[in-house]
DNA sequence: TTTTGTGAATTGCTTCACAGCA
DNA sequence: TGCTGTGAAGCAATTCACAAAA
């Protein structure tokens, strides 16, 4: 199959599950894998996990599977995380605190280099990153944003201020936004968002776990 | 449309972000709102409004719209959020004590009850939520969750430790996990579970943001 | 054998377009 | 007129099933 011009959305968004599940075989020495040992660590289909891996070429041997390390590389090259990306950070209260904390990001392909608050109060203030920082006001955004060529960011502010925080990153480059804020952020083309909303994946998790004692 | 036995996924999800973005409209005092009004302010076509909203019911006002007020019931009714649902979180590293210290679960319909962790250096130890309270041993997990009728935990451990810890809240009886694990969590049928995968979703927007200014 | 890659068939979801109601 | 609810059409994603490769 050469690549298709039109890749379905849902397959680009497994790929990163495949990425991490790949990580862990290797993690427990794993040389091989084939569709099926993929899919069911996964919950997915052999038949889905082929037809994701192949519309973005051909990284299997047949009567093999696939070797893990090789297609760690390929998920990498396509993701981009191939290269490290830096990452901003504009609210410090609890939540940012614990974003700028983790330690998981870099082995992903991805480091915090800066953190941001509105709150005049915080400005200056030490974070315990994984490199400490120190906050800076949102009016220095650009001039960091441009310095160290960043294009994400992470939106940790209230909901209130989600928006005008949101115009404030694009203005100064950020093409892509993971947004905390439990509120729609409304974005031009070009610019993409990704919203996690803690209390949506707790309705969720109450409507599925009800549904499935009911009737299924 | 009478209630078909089998309601789109992509529907239930977006039943969430209805209410939500519902919510923000009577905070500004609108009393009613067009599935176009609706769809413009989440990014969707006014179809996909009134078709989601219709596998439900019939909600909606010829001429009209929908009634703010009497919407936002009718979803809290289908989604359980009408009655308080207690929730218990385990580990209380970085994020799940900023986690329970967040504010917004409550006027959700969410509220967290207990936290637990494996760390007996932690044991004991107050932490600062909503009300505050006193970090658990796991070994109290059952006990607490019937106790409380809990049937949904966030799970905030280290990768690691999560499939077990995982095993020991399906064992104490609950039926929901909000895994922020960057591991893919196996479970019975019966028990749903959310993965929110910070690395994920940081991946997705590179990739996005990426294939924006490559191509279209 | 085992397992991939892939057209074809199928299932599922979204958009269209319009009758009917306020 | 303005707007919902909904069959029908169209589009998208998944599963099937098998030829080809090791």
């Amino acid at each position: 199959m050469a690549k298709p011009e039109q890749i379905p959305t849902p397959a680009v968004r497994r790929l990163s599950l495949y990425l991490r599940q790949l990580d862990t075989f290797r993690a427990a020495d794993r040389r091989t894998v084939s569709s099926k040992d993929l899919g069911r660590a996964l919950g997915l289909s052999d038949a889905q996990v082929r037809k994701d891996l192949a519309y973005f070429g051909q990284f299997g041997h047949p009567g093999i599977g696939y070797r893990v390390g090789e297609l760690i590389l390929r998920l990498r090259g396509i993701l981009g995380t191939d290269k490290m990306s830096n990452v901003l950070l504009v609210g410090a209260g609890n939540l940012g605190r614990a974003l700028l904390a983790f330690r998981g990001f870099r082995k992903r392909g991805f480091q915090i280099v800066a953190a941001f608050d509105g709150d005049p109060g915080k400005i200056g203030t030490d974070v315990a990153g994984v490199e400490p920082m120190r906050i800076l006001p949102i009016s220095e955004l650009s001039r960091v944003a441009s310095e160290r060529a960043v294009r994400i960011g992470i939106l940790s502010v209230p909901a209130q201020a989600a928006q005008q925080v949101a115009d404030d990153m694009i203005a100064a480059g950020i093409r892509g936004i993971l947004n905390f804020a439990p509120v729609t952020i409304l974005v031009p083309d070009g610019v993409a968002v990704s919203s996690v909303d803690l209390a949506v994946h707790l309705e969720q998790l109450l409507v599925q776990q009800r549904d499935y004692h009911t009737d299924a």
